[in-house]
DNA sequence: CGGCTTTGACCCGCGC
DNA sequence: GCGCGGGTCAAAGCCG
């Protein structure tokens, strides 16, 4: 986790290209993206405009979390209203009405634990019969519990930001009314279980919509990856933590 | 050769 | 029950 961390605080460096845009002109699609919240949406996760509404951005208490994983000192806060103060010079495109939100908060199937449960049965079959049939299996009673999901829209002609994890496309889908595909990722770090969406708007073509889900494994709550800013030359990673 | 992307097929939830 | 749309799988191909 921690070592996670310093990494893509690293590989930040490698990829400045990319981060220089971010910071004027990331827009956060706050509430609309937890859509059906959850208990524990509701409870005990931090939101990131806890953080954001951190005055200074300068304060080095905001750049510790630079050096250390997000220990967050938080008082549970419902996720109120869209941010007011956006980080400095953004543009507001982060209108509430924006469709995207919608289509950003679509009903979705959170595979992650099936997917574990899957492998050991695929063990267990033969081995011709492989196939897809694997998806059957029981879990019927249970309801599928959304992950923390979080987006962003950020301005850029660049659709897949590089934010210090490693990530592997395992998808890509046509979207409705939409004439960019959605491309599906999966983080490939170890012990990391976070995956994210990327596509364009379809109404702005320059804003790319960046959703991340799920959770860092072995770490108690969950760390949602929300954003990484680059503030003053220093790389900032947001997380929104749910306990 | 290993890791990644591409892409068609499949699964699943939801609305009608 | 059926169809649609979103999400995922996995084989094939590509690339360093």
């Amino acid at each position: 986790m921690e070592k996670k961390e310093d990494n893509s605080t690293e590989n930040a460096s490698l990829s400045d290209h990319n981060h220089q845009m971010i910071p004027s002109n990331i827009f956060f699609m706050a509430n609309s993206m937890f859509d059906t919240p959850s208990e524990v949406d509701q409870k005990g996760s931090l939101g990131f405009i806890d953080m954001f509404n951190v005055q200074d951005y300068t304060s080095p208490s905001i750049f510790d979390l630079l050096q250390t994983p997000p220990v967050i000192p938080l008082q549970s806060q419902p996720l109120t209203s869209p941010p007011s103060t956006v980080p400095e010079s953004s543009e507001l495109v982060n209108n509430p009405s924006s469709p995207n939100s919608s289509s950003m908060s679509s009903s979705s199937t959170e595979a992650a634990n099936d997917k574990q449960s899957k492998t050991v049965e695929e063990e267990e079959e033969n081995d011709q019969e492989k196939t897809k049939q694997q998806l059957k299996p029981k879990k019927k009673n249970q309801k599928r519990q959304r992950e923390p999901r979080f987006a962003f829209m950020t301005k850029s002609e660049i659709e897949h930001l590089d934010d210090g994890y490693r990530w592997r496309k395992y998808g890509q889908k046509a979207v409705k009314n939409s004439p960019f595909p959605r491309s599906y990722y999966r983080c490939t770090s170890t012990a990391c279980g976070v995956k994210k969406r990327v596509e364009r708007s379809s109404e702005d073509p320059s804003i790319v919509v960046t959703t991340y889900e799920g959770d860092k494994g072995g770490v108690k709550g969950k760390f949602t990856l929300l954003c990484i800013l680059e503030l003053h030359g220093r790389r900032l990673n947001i997380y929104q933590l749910t306990v």
